[in-house]
DNA sequence: AGCACGCCGACT
DNA sequence: GTCGGCGTGCTC
């Protein structure tokens, strides 16, 4: 006799789906979300497959769960993800799984309505409420108090005497549905352009008839100021119109209000925003929705890529360069490849938005697996900042100070015009070095491969990596010389400083993500630059993104050279992105921006692109220099993250991985001979580069060589952060 | 993720 | 002599 077996994947570090029989009269599917018992409890699982077997002495399924089956999308999904990213397919189920803690059942939400009997006894707070229930209109109990403006025991007694009856109330909406056709602003002509040619990808045919896109991949590149957002709405109306859902990706910092009141002025209604801000009965509202079809568009960040829609037709991905995208622990992925696996596997459109697109993206646009929709110019006829070099070899500028000469005529010219100016540089605190002038002691953390940087208003040494502080010393803790530390090179704190002495009557601000008190308070400073309340703005990458400063017309780099000379073979990619979007902060109000980029070396080709705005050229000779350096064209590197609880363990893991005995044919490892260790959420961490000849299945050799590997303690983990390349 | 099992430091 | 620390391993 054989009896029906269900495999279960359960949403724990778990890679095989354990078996149960299926108890009589239940019936089951593949994707259905169950309970079953596993050691001494219950859990949820998901079916991930059914056959016919002797199950005699399995463990029974408990039942079934009111949640929505996964469709086989989301099942293939989180089976590729798994693969891709070395981690166990339950860790990958996890993440499409995050069900809501408490509160499953939903308390039916109740309404009041007038019945049109009179009141017993009058009194002046049951006047008002009658006033206002006269329309016969149902209400909730709390809005008609509210409105009236009386007590709820108010509203309670007139139900107790007959004058309102309760009734059943919908669950609220989650979203309203956003209209396509709410009244917008035209767009111009290459907006409207740019939006056509996306619009004839999507898969879903058009409501009048007519052919349907072919879905795929398309890069919408568009220089900041152009107008990308207004063009990737008016695809998600097209979709809307289409009767699909849209999915809108963005880095978690720009999911802002601002971006939300934006998509509610062209659609009428605000979407369904997910983010990690978005806790219990919320989330589960949402899920819902997307999963019965009546959330039609999510705008959300990494996370909502896993989201059981029913019919997606379309994947925005917006700022596709952000390295936000990026999850860094537990499931290494990043949203944006996961969006186009995702997206191939439902057959829907993928949009990749970015002013300065990330190469892999640049690389596959140019091999023709994506298309590219370019958009040039900005919007509404106005200009790209101009940006010039300050050669630093020719400035005079004394020992311990920053700023030009030139720059500082800038900024003074600047202010003096009651326009704000930005002075970037990408270091947090006072100084990125201490060390002892005695004995040459260099500070550094205990726990990772890393200087200490000095944080003079904490009076702190710091660690960037692991959050390590510990007080300045007086005296050096090697030689035990008094005062005698110096500060090595310029950090923000470091600039405002060198500012507020030179500009003593100017109003500066220091934006950074150490900001002090909070995410808060950091939020109220952007709105004040924003709103002109300040002069000069010292700041990291924090200002390179998301809000716009209208007041702003020059754009100091203090330091274009950072990051230039590490180690990382997209060293320069990153640099040459990240000094374009701050470059292009400048003059996106009314008034012309430039940009003052103070470098040693402005023949170099990072900076060369950036002053001549010829981004093409620079990807064009940055593909070369790759070649030349032995490193692979795009698409076959790729960083293996290790982790590990224990510190010497992963040090062992480290050296032995770092020089590999026996790579399989066509990989190589590019080291670092002794990965620099970071400790990162209790656990001690590496990365290293790896590169392949072919299109070799990288996942499967690091399988193989960890199967292989010694054992551990310390409860290793692996995952792998490839270019996105042979998975279209 | 839980939860048990197991092997070393301070207590009624 | 035990209580309990958390490191390690297992859950169909």
């Amino acid at each position: 006799m054989t009896a029906p077996i269900a495999d279960i994947l359960i949403p724990l570090a778990l890679d095989q789906a354990y078996s149960y029989a299926v108890p009589p009269g239940l019936p089951l599917r593949e994707g259905d979300v169950v309970q079953v018992p596993l050691g001494p409890r219950e859990t949820v699982g998901v079916v991930w497959g059914l056959r016919d077997g002797a199950g005699s002495n399995l463990r029974r399924v408990s039942g079934r769960i009111g949640v929505e089956a996964l469709s086989p999308a989301l099942r293939r999904l989180v089976e590729w993800i798994a693969r891709y990213t070395l981690a166990p397919k339950g860790s990958a189920l996890a993440m499409a799984l995050r069900l809501p803690e408490e509160s499953r059942t939903e308390t039916a939400r109740i309404g009041v309505r007038a019945t049109g009997m009179p009141p017993s006894r009058m009194t002046p707070a049951r006047g008002k409420v009658v006033a206002v229930a006269a329309d016969g209109v149902v209400r909730g109990k709390r809005a008609l108090s509210l409105e009236a403006g009386v007590s709820a025991s108010v509203v309670d007694g007139l139900i107790d005497d007959g004058v309102l009856e309760t009734v059943a109330l919908a669950p609220e909406r989650v979203a309203e549905p956003p209209d396509p056709d709410h009244p917008h602003d035209a767009l111009s002509g290459p907006q409207a352009e740019a939006a056509r040619a996306l619009v004839a990808t999507l898969t879903a045919p058009p409501p009048s008839g007519g052919t349907a896109g072919e879905g795929g991949v398309t890069l919408l590149e568009g220089v900041t100021g152009s107008g990308k957002t207004e063009v990737y709405f008016e695809v998600v109306a097209e979709a809307l119109r289409r009767g699909v859902q849209s999915l809108v990706l963005m880095p978690e910092i720009a999911l802002t209000a601002q971006f939300l009141d934006r998509f509610a002025r062209r659609f009428g209604v605000r979407p369904a925003a997910w983010h990690s801000g978005v806790g219990g009965r919320r989330r589960e509202r949402i899920r819902a929705g997307v999963a019965s079809g009546e959330v039609q568009v999510v705008v959300g960040a990494r996370s909502a890529l896993f989201l059981p829609f029913r019919s997606l037709g379309l994947i925005v991905v917006d700022e596709e360069h952000e390295g936000a995208y990026k999850q860094d622990d537990g499931v290494c992925y990043h949203a944006r490849d996961m969006a186009v696996v995702r997206g191939k596997l439902e057959n829907a459109a993928v949009v990749l938005a970015s002013a300065t697109p990330s190469i892999e993206t640049r690389v596959n646009a140019e091999r023709g697996r994506y298309r590219r929709v370019a958009m040039p110019e900005r919007f509404g006829g106005r200009r790209l900042p101009e940006i010039r070099a300050i050669d630093m070899r020719a400035e005079k500028v004394p020992r311990g100070r920053y700023l030009s000469p030139s720059l500082v005529s800038a900024i003074a010219e600047t202010n003096a015009r009651g326009e704000q100016a930005l002075l970037f540089l990408n270091r947090r605190g006072y100084a990125p070095l201490t060390l002892c002038r005695a004995c040459g002691h260099r500070y550094q953390c205990p726990n990772c491969s890393t200087w200490l940087v000095e944080h003079r208003f904490r009076r702190a040494l710091v660690c960037h990596h692991c959050g390590h502080a510990e007080r300045r010393p007086e005296a050096c803790t090697e030689c035990g010389t008094f005062d005698n530390l110096t500060a090595c090179g310029p950090g923000v704190e470091r600039i405002a400083e060198e500012v507020a002495a030179t500009f003593p009557d100017k109003r500066v601000i220091v934006l950074s993500s150490d900001f002090p008190g909070g995410a808060e308070r950091l939020r109220a400073e952007l709105q004040t630059v924003a709103e002109g309340g300040c002069d000069i703005v010292v700041g990291t990458q924090l200002v390179a993104k998301g809000h716009n400063f209208p007041h702003l017309t020059l754009v100091g780099v203090l330091d274009a050279d950072i990051g230039l000379t590490s180690g990382d073979p997209r060293a320069a990619e990153r640099t040459f992105q990240l000094l374009q979007q701050v470059t292009g902060r400048a003059g996106r109000g009314e008034k012309p921006g430039r940009a003052l980029v103070q470098t040693y070396q402005p023949e170099h080709p990072v900076i060369a692109a950036l002053i001549s705005g010829d981004a093409e050229r620079f990807y064009a000779e940055e593909t070369a220099a790759r070649e030349v350096a032995g490193l692979p064209p795009f698409g076959r590197l790729a960083a293996l993250v290790i982790s590990c609880t224990d510190r010497e363990a992963a040090e062992a893991h480290g050296r032995a991985l770092a020089r590999v005995a026996e790579p399989p044919p066509g990989v190589m490892v590019l080291g670092p001979a002794e990965a620099p260790l970071a400790l990162v959420r209790g656990r001690y961490r590496f990365r290293l580069l790896v590169k392949t000849e072919r299109e070799i299945d990288i996942q499967s050799y690091l399988r193989d060589w960890l199967a292989r590997g010694p054992k551990v303690r310390g409860n290793l983990r692996v995952g792998i952060d490839v270019d996105p390349q042979s998975f279209l």
